[in-house]
DNA sequence: TCTGGGGTCCTAGGACCC
DNA sequence: TCTGGGGTCCTAGGACCC
């Protein structure tokens, strides 16, 4: 989806289309903007200067979503609003309404799934579809359901999306890129060296920031230049998976399937705080954010219908560093205080001398709360068995 | 004035078992 | 004085993605 948070925001605020409008931000309240509706109005009559403007705010955080006049300025996701507000202080920002984007992400994979079952869901504004058997899905390369796709979604939502249609998912994944905003891009296997292979090596699905620099390090940038290396290279530099691994995509090569169910592996709920907050000094204020936070987790849970049996904290310091600990249970469990229990006895092993920026609640080891083994005791050695008697003696 | 939140997967060492 | 090999589970950290 293009500039998904973005655009579903637009929907509500038509009157700043073609502004630069930034998402993100902290703890702003959505009715901040609500409270501004004229007497017998709408959202779409809230006059332009009652928006936030980015310059004004004084928060933590950084954009999920900026629209295109506002990426002119130099801004992006993932930046943080204080560095944005540099480049661009007059854009709006507005704060995110994750059950709004959500609603409309079922609403987009709705209508793909209508004209083509095979979807993998890759969050709130991305899948892969597979057109292999959909009928007509060979035309054109693909092209045709794609542009039957794009205006279904269209016609449903109001959004617009850019769709790569390719051989594999990694080159599909690419492809969905070279013509944003709504665009098509089909690219077959003999395009490799002309499309792929000029590409940065950044843009590869699973290639980051850290295997780009040492790819760079190495004098290699684009996809082009890592296929020339021998597979016997990338594996003594890269280690065996991933220098094999390496090898595959650079070659365009990709067998992975459009996978239609999966079973979540971990659920958490985090925080940033306002202020940095310290163990001692805070320890009140620290408290009842941990304690709603496992509360939070156990909810999650349940709504979801999960129970789980490693219990984790997360810690970010001030200096940014991270540290987690986790517990696993002899039993699964989806109850707030029994999480609250666990965790408490992780923050015990945990450094605390550094102000803390952000603390972190997750549960892992996850079962379908009605399966058998949820009720049942896990046999075998735990180390979290017996701490809950003995954890209370710290 | 830095840098969100919710995830997955991988690696690596140690414990433990056969 | 010399101590296997293979496997699983647990824990901590880190890379990466949306």
């Amino acid at each position: 989806m293009d500039a998904f948070y973005a655009s579903v925001e637009l929907l509500r605020y038509p009157q700043l289309k073609g502004l630069p409008v930034v998402i993100g931000g902290g703890r702003r309240r959505e009715d901040e903007v609500l409270r501004q509706v004229p007497e017998g109005g709408t959202l779409a009559d809230i006059p332009l200067a009652s928006f936030p403007l980015l310059k004004d705010y004084a928060g933590r955080g950084v954009i999920t979503t900026a629209t295109y006049p506002a990426r002119a300025f130099g801004v992006g996701s993932a930046m943080g609003l204080m560095k944005a507000a540099r480049l661009c202080p007059q854009a709006i920002l507005l704060p995110v309404d994750f059950d709004e984007y959500r609603r409309f992400s079922r609403a987009f994979k709705k209508v793909i799934t209508d004209i083509a079952p095979l979807m993998e869901d890759r969050g709130v504004d991305e899948v892969y579809i597979d057109f292999t058997d959909v009928p007509g899905g060979q035309r054109e390369g693909g092209r045709v359901l794609a542009r039957l796709i794009q205006k279904s979604i269209l016609q449903a939502t109001g959004l617009t999306c850019s769709i790569g249609v390719a051989p594999n998912k990694l080159i599909a994944k690419m492809a969905s890129e070279f013509d944003k905003p709504n665009g098509i891009s089909v690219v077959y296997e003999e395009d490799l060296q002309t499309r792929i292979w000029p590409l940065p090596c950044r843009k590869v699905n699973g290639i980051g920031p850290k295997a780009d620099a040492k790819l760079q390090q190495h004098g290699i940038h684009t996809i082009g230049e890592l296929a020339a290396r021998e597979r016997d290279w990338l594996i003594g530099h890269f280690g065996k998976a991933t220098g094999a691994w390496m090898h595959e995509v650079a070659w365009g090569r990709d067998d992975r399937a459009v996978v239609t169910e999966s079973e979540p592996v971990s659920m958490s709920r985090e925080t940033t705080f306002e202020r940095d907050l310290h163990a001692v000094r805070d320890r009140s204020e620290l408290g009842s954010i941990f304690t709603h936070l496992c509360h939070k987790v156990a909810e999650d849970l349940r709504r979801k219908g999960y129970k789980g049996r490693t219990i984790g904290i997360k810690l970010r310091y001030d200096d940014f560093k991270i540290a987690t600990r986790d517990q696993t249970l002899g039993h699964y469990t989806d109850d707030g205080p029994a999480i609250r229990q666990a965790a408490g006895q992780c923050l015990r092993r945990v450094p605390l001398e550094r102000p803390l920026r952000l603390l972190g609640v997750r549960v892992g080891g996850l079962v379908r709360a009605d399966s058998a083994e949820a009720g049942r005791a896990v046999p075998g050695p735990h180390t979290g068995e017996s701490a809950g008697a003995t954890g209370s003696l710290f």
